[in-house]
DNA sequence: ATTAATCTTGACCGTTCGGTCAGGTTTATT
DNA sequence: AATAAACCTGACCGAACGGTCAAGATTAAT
């Protein structure tokens, strides 16, 4: 079975320009067009036609993406959402995978970010309750991107493989040596530390990827702030203590 | 945003052609069929004949929905792993929707079923325990199913809302209710038992459901059976002392 | 003012989708 | 043996898809 309608070739991240902006995907037919540019004040505000339309455009495709799936979410659907032509969507962003593409490396990038947290504190408890807590914010306030990533993992992650191989597993490696360290001093319990990371991504990440189970279990009422305070403390609360971290 | 490309309006329970039977929908649609056979032992035979082909072409649904999702997923390729013609498959499922349906009413058996394990036991740690690993074993040996599952959740559940909100929401209550106990008897901590139930699904859940990105993390190697073992006693023992109910 | 680059867009195209159907084949009933 | 019910399937259909393109409008550079 080979999955989905795009490749599965796995796709080089090298850096083409797209007008003065760049971003990632092999053909370079535009980064010609950049070499054209004279960086003055009007192609800057130029550059702004671009940069404006290519946001408003991002912005549609997050919504559908995380409403409809790739194969569901439609350029004519997108393009209704940003309020321009279809023709026009296709002018700034090649192909449906493309733009897809660029939906999802923001995606990653804010994973990373949040990711950090972890590292701002020494001991166990603070750095993994922050982990903890930036994961369950970004579920709340992000939940869409969230069930963009959630759905292409669920189809094997056809796109972002390289991402996950390299770049996500290389921060986790060195998340688990401070984990073993913990272990070592005694902080913390043994265990495997990445099986508790996967536990902690899938809690967190649940709030969003299963927000519509959750309100359906909710009196059709999507968690409010005070339910969702309370999940949030108590997810902290068991992990910590489930891994003897605490008490 | 009106979701999916199907409408999300309730799927009233009428009666359709289905060939030249006609039946009920989903549950009861071979009860009513074998009302009409008359059961000597060559009706039996015939009979078998729809049995078997409503399983393969089942059994092909379960894989190309999983690897697909329903809008990637296509009538054409379902037919070629059930190894039939594609209007063999629309003799004995009118529609795509109706066949993901029946794909989807399986899932929510083994779902409750999995469930039951709950009551087994009085003592909190051992239900918990037989159920936590009850749904481990069920993300371990269906993880297809798990992922229909988790990508209807993800798209908003618009054909099995109200699964969720009926059966659902009372199986749930009624747990809730059985927690609740035994804090009030001191055997767990105080704690909302809700959220502790949605801890259990997605960390259960994540293992089928994100089994692409824990390979991705693994040396691009599933996990073996061994660190499945591992994975299943580490989530029983954390979620068990995470709330209070061991040490 | 002129030219060139960039942006915009309705109309169009080939492909694939879910679904239909007529007519043939097999199986069951009498 | 005859009839009926159930099953099978190649060929076909309208709709919707992603994507293209030529020609015009707008903006920037000279």
């Amino acid at each position: 079975m080979d999955f989905q309608g795009f490749s599965l070739k796995k796709q080089q991240q090298q850096t083409f320009r797209d007008g003065p902006q760049s971003f990632t995907r092999t053909e370079d037919f535009l980064k010609n067009d950049l070499s054209k540019y004279k960086k003055t004040a009007k192609s800057v505000r130029k550059n702004q036609i671009r940069i404006n339309n290519e946001r408003r455009i991002l912005a549609a495709a997050v919504k559908i993406f995380a409403g409809y799936g790739y194969q569901g979410a439609t350029m004519r659907k997108i393009a209704e959402e940003a309020g321009l032509p279809k023709a026009n969507l296709h002018y700034y962003f090649q192909t449906k995978e493309q733009l897809y593409r660029q939906v999802l490396d923001g995606i990653f990038k804010d994973w990373l970010a949040a990711a950090n947290t972890f590292d701002e504190c020494e001991e166990p408890v603070e750095a993994l309750r922050g982990y903890i807590e930036t994961k369950m914010d970004l579920s709340r306030k992000r939940p869409l991107e969230s069930r963009i990533w959630a759905e292409e993992i669920l189809r094997g992650a056809p796109l972002i493989q390289d991402q996950l191989e390299q770049t996500l597993a290389a921060w986790l490696d060195t998340r688990v040596k401070r984990i073993t360290d913990w272990i070592n001093t005694g902080t913390i319990q043994a265990l495997n530390p990445r099986i508790l990371m996967y536990m902690i991504w899938a809690v967190t990440q649940h709030f969003a990827d299963f927000e519509s189970q959750i309100r359906a279990l909710n009196q059709q009422q999507n968690l409010s702030d005070e339910q969702f305070a309370e999940a949030k403390k108590q997810v902290v609360q068991t992990i910590l203590k489930g891994i003897g971290a605490l008490d």
